[in-house]
DNA sequence: CCATAATGTGAGTAATTGCTTGTGTTTACA
DNA sequence: TGTAAACACAAGCAATTACTCACATTATGG
């Protein structure tokens, strides 16, 4: 990883057959650091799993920590995009109703790939600030708060980022937590973590 | 890492000398840890960092691997001595009282050196299973639940392995998102922790 | 078709890694 | 003071790493 100055700029895939060859890339990263973890996931490996040769995958990514950075932006993206469809849903929903769809969201994204996504989370405190990471991140946040913002209401805490934060915090420990320690049972942890957010925003 | 062989036993420090190398390479690798992230803690930094040869690093720690599970259990054996000390204190406080003292610790020993105590977390979970590791970790988690056991009549929910881990997770979950997005003020972070948990232990 | 661009290949390289080993130094203690 | 055990050293090896480059194959548009 930390080797040679990477190169920034690269080619982005046109074609179909390109285009291919990039979602193989990021497929096979994943599934080796999910399988192997980290120190697996050399830039020889991902090229073999993902049936491509090293040069194709420096084609597409300057360096190996782009290809990382690739997948938390791919992850924070898919949660924004499910994030954003339950908070702009019209209807006139109570904070539970809302707060159950965001936890099932979240606790079934991460818990689809578990160890994949406590990787994910912890590459993205280390790997070097990209301002698309950045911003995917911050999309998150702003939705959460939006949707306290919403109820503000019928909550004992100001709805500022801090308390989005929070929010976050609190099922992505749960989830790390239980699927560390085995749990599986979806249903019964996101009662639990509701319980928990409905305890921090309206007992405040 | 994943290189040869790892021969197990290796022999412990004896002599004060001794053990001054080997509490030098610890405290080496914490420190590389937390400034320079888990790729740049390779066996020959640290040695260096130690300032000792690799060949004294050998003589103590069977392989890498071992120096990061040692700072682990180190890690959650400081944790559970403190928790030990305030579960067992006599007094009839209150469960508020006691978990205050609780989360005050936590969130202490993590904001002290918040990139290596999330490091250590991620470690725990990739690193080969380790008996002594596992033990640190399930006393923690009795003492946890031991309090909780204490003060089940005012808490709405049993007083199960399940709800001390959620409280664990809680708290690490908190304290890691805060201490990512910069937070430093610790009485306000406890404060919250403190909010969650409550509403997490009386509103089941 | 053909020319040009896009895409793909994989052997090769310098650097780095985890770890061993042979040898020298310090300590305990008789 | 002598000796054996404990401790420390660091050159160096085999394996692995991130990444490049010279060349081959495939697609596209005229």
């Amino acid at each position: 990883m930390t080797r040679k100055k990477p190169a920034t700029p690269r080619k982005r895939p046109l074609q179909a057959r390109s285009r291919e060859t990039y979602a193989a890339i990021l497929e096979a990263t994943a599934r080796i650091l999910e399988a192997e973890g980290l120190e697996a996931a050399n830039t020889n490996a991902i090229a073999e799993r993902a049936g491509v040769s090293v040069g194709s995958l420096y084609q597409y990514f300057p360096d190996k920590a782009a290809i990382f950075a690739e997948l938390i932006i791919a992850s924070e993206t898919e949660l924004g995009d499910m994030l954003e469809a339950l908070v702009s849903s019209t209807g006139a929903q109570t904070l539970e109703e809302r707060l159950a769809l965001l936890v099932q969201a979240g606790v079934a994204q991460q818990m689809a790939r578990p160890q994949l996504a406590r990787l994910l989370d912890y590459l993205e405190a280390t790997l070097p600030a990209d301002p698309k990471m950045r911003a995917a991140d911050e999309r998150i946040l702003r939705l959460i708060g939006r949707l306290l913002q919403d109820h503000r209401d019928t909550i004992a805490r100001p709805a500022t980022a801090t308390s989005a934060l929070d929010v976050l915090s609190i099922v992505k420990g749960m989830v790390d937590g239980a699927s560390f320690a085995g749990e599986t049972r979806q249903r019964q942890l996101e009662e639990r973590v509701m319980t928990a957010l409905l305890g921090y925003l309206r007992h405040g």
